[in-house]
RNA sequence: GGGUCGUUAGCUCAGCGGUAGAGCACUGCUCUCACACAGCAGGGGCCACUGGUUCGAUCCCAGUACGACCCACCA
C-alpha cells in the first residue's frame, strides 16, 4: 500500500543506485540503432549550478526516451581540467598560506592541483546522480573513478598530443612573435573569447608632440603608451596634414624623433585627425606599423610595470602609476591640450577581470581559416542543425571572421606543448622526448613550459572519448554523436571548435543535432549572481533547506563584506520559509516545463511546486487505482468477458494521441509541449474525468464492466508511467514497480520497457465526440449548480431532454450529482436551464423568477451578440468568396448553433414570462 | 556601428492568418470514501505602438519605442 502523499525522498534514495549497479546506464556491443549525446564536460572541480542542472534534465530525458525507444544508448560524460579556472582556484589556496605557486614550483605546484582535483573532483557527478542522470559513468573512464573521462588522463592526453603533432606536421600550428591579449596577473596569453569588453567612465588626453616649426596634437586614453610611439599617422587625404607627412616630431619625455606617416586607416573626422602609433601595445597600430616598416618598441614588462626601453624614470612603474607620472610631467612641459571624461571600451580578461594588455610574445597558433571554411559548410548543408535554427547566423558570422586561435597559456596546469628545442633554438615537435631522443641521439632538449588552451583538448572530446586515433568500434558507432544540448555562451569556444577538429581529424561531423539551451534566470528574469544572493542550488530545490542554512551558505566565501546585508534582505523577502524539499522529479518537470526555444529561462519556484503538485497527482491517482484492483481482476485473461464502456475507450483513444503528441515533441526538442501533454492526459483527462467516471463503473457496473474498466485503469496509468518516466524518472519507477503486474508486465525496470507508441486503430472518434458532449452537459449542469447556489453536497434532479447518450448517462449522476429525468419537453416549472447541443438541462429546483429572467436574458445577449458577428462575417461577399470553403461552412454551422440555442432560450424565457 | 531575440491575463510563458490559451497567483463554495500538494465554479487580456498586405492580422511585411544578448579596430 503506497503512503498517502508522495515522499520524493524515501522514492528518489531507493532507486538510483539499483540502476547504476545493474548497469543500464551503460551502452552496448549490439546492433540496435545507436544514440549518443556527448555532455559538455563541467569543470573537474566544479559544483553543480543551475544551468548544469538544466542541461542535464534535457539529456538525460531524451537518452531515457530514446533507450526505452529501443536504442543502444550512450551518455558519454566526462570533467574538464578548466586550465585557467582550475590553477586560480589553487594559487588562491596558496596565496591564504602566503605562498605562490613559484615557491612550490612548475613540478610541485602541479601535484598540488592533482590533489585538490581528486580530493574535490567527484563533487559534480555526485549531483548529477541526485538529479538522476542515467549516464554512462564507467565509459572513458581511465581513473576507474566512475565519473566518466577526464581530460587530462592519460587516453585523452594521447589524443592532445596527437592532434598537436599532426596539425604541425601539416602546417596548420605555427608559433610565432605576435600581438597577443596578455593578462598580466595570471601572466599568461589568453585568446580572443576570453577577453570580456565593457563600456566604462574614462579619460581622454589630447598630447601635443611638438616639430621643426609646427606641432601635432594626438588624442590618447593611455597615455602611459606614448612611450613606445614610433610614429604620428595621418589620412593620406586630408589636406591639413599634406605638408608635414614624411617630416619628424619629437616624441616628448623620450627626446626621440618619430615620423609623421600617412595610412588610411586615420580617421580624419575623429578628433585632430593625428594619431599616435604604439603598435607593441594596441592591435591596429601593430598592422599600420607593418604596413610602413616600422620597428614595435615595447615598453611594458609581462607584469604589466614599464621596462628597460622607457626613460630611467620610469622604469619598473606600474602602468597606472606611470600614467600619473607621465601626465604630469607632459603638462609641466605645457604638452598636455586637454583631459576629458570619455567612455571607453575596457578590455578585461574574463578569469581575472584585469586589464588585459596587448602584448608582443611569442605564442602558439592554429591556422583556422581552411577548417572553418569546411564547418560553415557542413552547417550550410545541413549535415549539422541548430535548434532554434537562428544560433545559426551566430556561428556563421563569427566562423566568416575567424581569427588564428592563440593556444599557448603561460599556465602550469594543462597540456603541456609536445614541442622541444634543441641548444640550437630549433623547434622540434614530436609525440615524446623519447621519440625526439632516438631520432637525434646525443643530442639534449629543453620542453617548451606552455601549456595548450583548454578547449583545445576540450574540442576533440566527440572523438577522443571514443578512443581515437585508435580505430574502435565505438568510434565507429557512437560518432557522429546525435545532439548537443550546450548554452551559447559556449558556440564559439567550443561547439564551432568541436566541428572543425571532428571534421578535420575524422571527416565527420560530432553531432547532427545542437540544441542551444536557454539561459536559467531567477523569477524575475534577473541573471543569477552570487553577489545578489540570487542564485539557486538545484540540490536545495530538491531536498529543500531552511531560511537560517540558506543565508549562511549565500553568504560565506564573500569577497566584498557589503553585499552580506543586501543578500540576507534579499533571502529573507523571498524565502521567508526557507526552501521546501520538491524532489527531483519535479525539478526536472519544471525544467522540461520551461524549456521553450526562448533564449532565457525564468525559473520559478512556483512552477516547481506546481509541478510538485503533478507528481503528487500522480502518486495519488495511483493509489486509487491499486485500491481498487490489487488482488481483483484486472482482465488479464483475454478470454473473460469484457465490456469497455464510451469512456474506456475514450480515454485508450485520448492516449493514442497524447503519445504521438509527446513523439513529435521530443522529435522538436520542444520539451516543454511533451511535459505540457503529458500533464493535461494525467490530470484533466485521466484523474478528473476518467477516474472519476470509473469509480461510478466500479460501484454500479456488471462484472464483465468492471473488468473492463479495471483493465483500463490499470493500463492507461502503466502506459502513462512510461510516458512520463524520461522527464520524471524516479516515481514512475516506484509506481510502475507496484502498477505494472497488474497489467500483466513483467521487467525489473521502467527504464527498460519500451516507450508507449501512438496506435492509430485504437483512435476512437466516436467515443470522442460523445464524451465532448457529455463532458459539456457536465459541465453546464454544475455550472447551473454553482450559479443557482445549490449545495454541493445536495443531489439534485436533472431534467434532460434530447435522448443522451451513454457516455452523458454515465457522468451526470456522480459529476453533476443528478438524478436524471429524461423528457421530451421540460416540465413548465420556471427552473434554470442549459442548452448543450440537442439537450437541454433543467435542474429541478425553486427559483426567483426575476432572477432566472435576468440569467437567461444575459444568456440572450451572449447568444445574439455572437450572431451579430457571425452574421457579419458571412453577409460580406467577399469573405464568402475569397474564404477557404471549410472556413465559411464552419461560420456557417457556428451560426446555426448560436440560432438554434438561441430559439430555445427564448422559449424558455418566454415561458417565464407567462 | 552591425546582428540576434523578445514585448500576449497580476507573474512566468505557449499559440503564430480564421471563435484569445496553460501553470502559478486571485475570488467564491466544499476537509465528498486517491489526492486540501485536493475538488467544483468564477473573475481577469484594444495580444507594445504606427502603417501596409489580406475577405480577415496577436500571427505575415515595414517602421517606431522599450528590453535582453552577441559581434566589431575609432585613437
Amino acid at each position: 500500500m503506497l503512503d498517502k502523499s508522495f515522499d520524493p525522498a524515501a522514492v528518489e534514495g531507493r532507486w538510483y543506485g539499483q540502476w547504476e549497479a545493474r548497469g543500464y546506464f551503460r551502452h552496448r556491443g549490439d546492433a540496435r540503432p545507436a544514440y549518443c549525446i556527448q555532455l559538455p564536460p563541467p569543470n573537474v572541480t566544479g559544483t553543480l549550478h543551475m544551468g548544469h542542472a538544466f542541461q542535464q534534465t534535457l539529456m538525460d530525458a531524451l537518452i531515457r526516451y530514446h533507450r526505452m525507444r529501443g536504442c543502444n544508448t550512450n551518455w558519454v560524460v566526462g570533467t574538464d581540467h578548466a586550465g585557467i579556472a582550475t590553477q586560480i582556484v589553487v594559487e588562491r589556496q596558496l596565496e591564504a598560506e602566503g605562498r605562490t605557486r613559484h615557491d612550490l614550483g612548475r613540478d610541485k605546484f602541479v601535484e598540488r592541483v592533482w590533489q585538490w582535483k581528486q580530493q574535490s573532483g567527484s563533487t559534480i557527478t555526485r549531483q548529477m546522480r541526485r538529479l538522476g542522470a542515467s549516464a554512462n559513468w564507467e565509459y572513458a573512464d581511465t581513473e576507474g573513478g566512475k565519473g566518466g573521462y577526464f581530460t587530462m588522463d592519460a587516453k585523452m592526453s594521447r589524443a592532445v598530443v596527437e592532434v598537436f603533432v599532426r596539425l604541425y606536421e601539416e602546417g596548420l600550428i605555427y608559433r610565432g612573435k605576435r600581438l597577443v591579449n596578455w593578462d598580466p596577473v595570471l601572466g599568461t596569453a589568453v585568446s580572443d573569447l576570453e577577453v570580456e569588453v565593457e563600456e566604462e567612465d574614462g579619460r581622454i588626453w589630447e598630447l601635443r608632440y611638438p616639430g621643426d616649426g609646427f606641432s601635432v596634437t594626438v588624442a590618447t586614453t593611455r597615455p602611459e603608451t606614448m612611450l613606445g610611439d614610433v610614429a604620428v599617422a595621418v589620412h593620406p587625404a586630408d589636406e591639413r596634414y599634406k605638408a608635414i607627412v614624411g617630416r619628424k616630431v619629437e616624441l616628448p619625455l623620450t627626446g626621440r624623433a618619430i615620423p609623421v606617416i600617412a595610412d588610411e586607416y586615420v580617421d580624419p573626422e575623429f578628433g585632430t585627425g593625428c594619431l599616435k602609433i604604439t603598435p607593441a601595445h594596441d592591435f591596429n597600430d601593430y598592422q599600420v606599423a607593418r604596413r610602413h616598416g616600422l620597428e614595435p618598441i615595447g615598453v611594458l614588462r609581462l607584469d604589466a610595470h614599464l621596462n628597460e626601453n622607457v626613460p630611467p624614470r620610469y622604469r619598473g612603474l606600474e602602468r597606472f602609476a606611470a600614467r600619473k607620472q607621465i601626465l604630469a610631467d607632459l603638462a609641466a612641459q605645457g604638452l598636455v591640450v586637454s583631459e576629458k571624461p570619455y567612455k571607453l571600451r575596457v578590455p578585461r580578461s574574463g578569469r581575472t577581470g584585469v586589464i588585459v594588455e596587448p602584448m608582443l610574445t611569442d605564442q602558439w597558433f592554429v591556422k583556422m581559416e581552411s577548417m572553418a571554411k569546411d564547418a560553415l559548410e557542413v552547417v550550410a548543408r545541413g549535415e549539422v542543425k541548430f535548434f532554434p535554427e537562428h544560433w545559426t547566423a551566430t556561428y556563421n558570422h563569427w566562423l566568416q571572421n575567424i581569427q588564428d586561435w592563440c593556444i599557448s597559456r603561460q599556465l602550469w596546469w594543462g597540456h603541456q606543448i609536445p614541442a622541444w628545442y634543441d641548444e640550437a633554438g630549433e623547434i622540434h615537435v614530436a609525440r615524446s622526448e623519447e621519440e625526439l631522443k632516438r631520432k637525434f641521439p646525443g643530442k639534449t632538449f629543453r620542453r617548451d613550459p606552455d601549456v595548450l588552451d583548454t578547449w583545445f583538448s576540450s574540442q576533440l572530446v566527440p572523438f577522443s572519448s571514443l578512443g581515437w586515433p585508435e580505430r574502435t568500434p565505438d568510434l565507429e558507432t557512437f560518432l557522429p554523436s546525435d545532439v548537443l544540448i550546450t548554452g551559447n555562451d559556449i558556440i564559439f569556444f567550443w561547439v564551432a571548435r568541436m566541428i572543425m577538429a571532428t571534421r578535420h581529424f575524422t571527416g565527420k561531423v560530432p553531432f547532427r543535432h545542437v540544441y542551444i539551451n536557454a539561459i536559467v534566470r531567477d523569477a524575475e528574469g534577473q541573471k543569477m549572481s552570487k553577489s545578489k544572493g540570487n542564485t539557486l542550488d538545484p540540490l536545495d530545490l530538491v531536498d529543500g533547506i531552511t531560511l537560517d542554512r540558506l543565508i549562511e551558505k549565500s553568504t560565506t566565501g564573500l569577497l566584498k563584506g557589503e553585499h552580506r546585508g543586501r543578500i540576507e534582505k534579499y533571502l529573507r523577502s523571498h524565502y521567508p520559509n526557507g526552501i521546501p524539499a520538491f524532489g527531483a522529479d519535479a525539478v526536472r518537470f519544471t525544467f522540461a516545463s520551461l524549456a521553450t526555444f526562448s533564449i532565457t529561462l525564468n525559473f520559478d519556484l512556483n512552477r516547481c511546486e506546481g509541478y510538485r503538485n503533478f507528481c503528487n497527482k500522480l502518486w495519488n491517482a495511483t493509489r486509487f487505482v491499486l485500491m481498487n484492483s490489487e488482488g481483483k481482476d484486472c482482465g488479464l485473461d483475454e478470454r473473460a468477458p469484457f465490456a469497455p464502456s464510451v469512456w474506456d475507450r475514450w480515454i485508450v483513444s485520448t492516449l493514442q494521441r497524447v503519445e504521438a503528441e509527446v513523439e513529435s515533441a521530443f522529435a522538436e526538442y520542444r520539451f516543454d509541449n511533451a511535459a505540457a501533454a503529458i500533464y493535461r492526459f494525467v490530470w484533466d483527462e485521466y484523474c478528473d474525468w476518467y477516474v472519476e467516471v470509473a469509480k461510478q463503473q466500479l460501484a454500479a457496473g456488471d462484472e464483465a464492466a468492471q473488468r473492463a474498466t479495471r483493465r483500463t485503469l490499470v493500463r492507461v496509468l502503466e502506459t502513462a508511467l512510461r510516458l512520463a518516466h524520461p522527464i520524471i524518472p524516479f516515481i514512475t519507477e516506484e509506481l510502475w514497480q507496484h502498477v505494472a503486474p497488474l497489467a500483466g508486465k513483467q521487467g525489473e525496470t521502467i527504464m527498460l520497457q519500451p516507450y508507449p507508441k501512438s496506435q492509430p486503430e485504437k483512435i476512437d472518434a466516436a467515443a470522442e465526440a460523445e464524451v465532448a458532449l457529455a463532458k459539456q452537459v457536465v459541465n453546464a449542469t454544475r455550472n447551473l449548480r454553482s450559479e443557482m447556489k445549490i449545495a454541493p453536497k445536495e443531489r439534485i434532479t436533472l431534467y434532460v431532454t434530447g435522448q443522451p447518450g451513454p457516455a452523458s448517462l454515465a457522468a451526470l449522476p456522480p459529476l453533476a450529482r443528478a438524478e436524471l429525468r429524461l423528457v421530451g419537453e421540460l416540465p413548465d416549472t420556471g427552473s434554470p436551464v442549459a442548452i448543450v447541443g440537442p439537450h437541454r438541462l433543467m435542474p429541478h429546483i425553486e427559483v426567483d423568477p426575476a432572477k432566472e429572467r435576468e440569467r437567461l436574458g444575459k444568456e440572450v445577449a451572449r447568444l445574439s451578440g455572437e450572431i451579430g458577428k457571425a452574421k457579419a462575417q458571412l453577409g460580406n461577399p467577399s469573405f464568402v468568396e475569397r474564404a477557404p470553403a471549410a472556413v465559411v461552412q464552419q461560420m456557417r454551422e457556428r451560426l446555426a448553433g448560436f440560432e438554434a440555442a438561441l430559439a430555445k432560450l427564448s422559449a424558455q424565457l418566454e415561458r417565464l414570462r407567462r
